[in-house]
DNA sequence: AAGGTACTGTAAAGCTTTTGTAAAGTCGGA
DNA sequence: TCCGACTTTACAAAAGCTTTACAGTACCTT
């Protein structure tokens, strides 16, 4: 299912060349952008002001990265960003006067996935372009982490090791978090005390063992000021079991 | 462990002297320059026209970069470059009249790195030289530029080596620097301290290793100097996180 | 149905591990 | 040698985990 995805999404990337639309009012440069970046493995499209600019952008068919200037009469970069942004989350990369803070910081607030300050040489502009086109497919790809559950209203994140229980945050300890984790995997299905003590604890059971009561106890507890709906049942001489809904 | 590797990347660095080849016809400067470059950590190789510069570069032995002046008798900067690049990929500085913004845009377009407006100051001079160093080690790294980042009103610039928190700059040692780079790269998830002693001390975290929480500690002091909100949340047994907002 | 037995729920106390941070120590570069 | 940055040390505080203790519950036996 993932797989289907990535596949196509590297198959399209492979049939047609990457679009870039540079939208910046300086001719001279835009020629010699457009002159350069053809030569690449680039389709380029011009527009010499923000208006053309964002109405291409917008209705004028799919670029994978847009060349935005700042400093443009009539309608500026950042206006056409903001514009931009309402529908579509095309990347775009900002060209602002060397070392302005103020535009930078507001740039990236608006969306822009990097700046580059002029005067730039063609080799800084090529490596952030790539750097962008990088990123996105590392995005896409997504890392194989730890894969968020939803199970009975309850949402787990390992990742930002956040669980949600009808949409209310709550904090658990990592012990919690895990044990947590191990029930909603086997929603439905009962886990031994045994499973969750080796798994959870990385220890066997032992004869007096109370632990893992303790940690269901505390995360019913807290799940508890949230719904009054029993999430957790106990199965007696066994251990315990999420409800799967 | 760490000993070894950061031996042997002193001893690399140290090893050979980085070479620049200077073409330009104004003796004078030349001399100067030489004399100014020569002491610093650069070997400096001296050719007074287009010609000797030319032939110096391609067949004369390795140069890291060349100051390459436009205005020359016989052959002119562009020149040379055009018929370096046949060749040769050497980073070029131009060295052109102040503000000619043809000869800035032609001089990129034949594949200078950058170009500098005569007459300049030997701070700029060696600022950009040093910038070209560092955008080549950047690339030749894997092409890794690190852009700009803004999370929860902290905007970080690794070009600039600067952080900003509510737009008040903070100073940060390097590995500060890093770690918070790191934070705000995961933002919103949790960071293992094993994974930030990995990518930013660059060894494995010791069993008693305390470090990482001090960097992370007085990080926290220095942005509690600006802001009371807390930036970076701890987990427990497993590190810390940057809260996205 | 009554009583016994074993298991479970949980508050509270106790113990261990982890963290925060000041301060001292170490190291490498100017 | 001095200085700044990084690391280690040391200890207090915090947080989490386990144990204890006892009340409650389920299930079996009679």
């Amino acid at each position: 299912m993932n797989q289907a995805l990535a596949e196509s999404n590297t198959m399209g990337a492979n049939i047609h060349l990457k679009s870039i639309l540079i939208i910046d009012d300086d001719t001279e440069l835009t020629e010699m952008l457009a002159a350069y970046l053809g030569t690449a493995e680039y389709r380029v499209k011009v527009c010499n002001d923000g208006q053309s600019g964002l109405a291409e952008a917008v209705s004028g068919g799919h670029y994978d990265l847009i060349l935005l200037d700042v400093m443009m009469p009539k309608m500026d970069g950042f206006d056409v960003l903001k514009k931009l942004r309402v529908s579509h989350a095309t990347p775009v990369l900002m060209l602002t006067a060397r070392g302005d803070d103020y535009d930078r910081i507001l740039g990236l607030e608006l969306g822009a996935d990097d700046y580059l300050g002029k005067p730039f040489n063609h080799r800084e502009l090529m490596a952030r372009i790539k750097a962008i086109f990088r990123r996105l497919t590392l995005v896409s790809n997504g890392g194989a982490i730890e894969q968020d559950l939803l199970v009975n209203s309850i949402f787990l994140s390992p990742s930002a090791q956040v669980a949600k229980v009808d949409d209310v945050e709550v904090t658990l300890t990592s012990t919690e978090f895990s044990t947590l984790r191990l029930l909603m995997l086997n929603a439905g299905n009962r886990v031994t005390k045994e499973e969750i003590s080796l798994k959870v604890l990385g220890k066997p059971l032992q004869p007096f063992d109370r632990s893992i009561d303790m940690h269901v106890s505390n995360l019913r507890k807290k799940m508890a000021a949230i719904t009054p709906q029993e999430k957790i049942k106990t199965i007696r001489g066994v251990g315990y079991m999420l409800m799967p809904h």
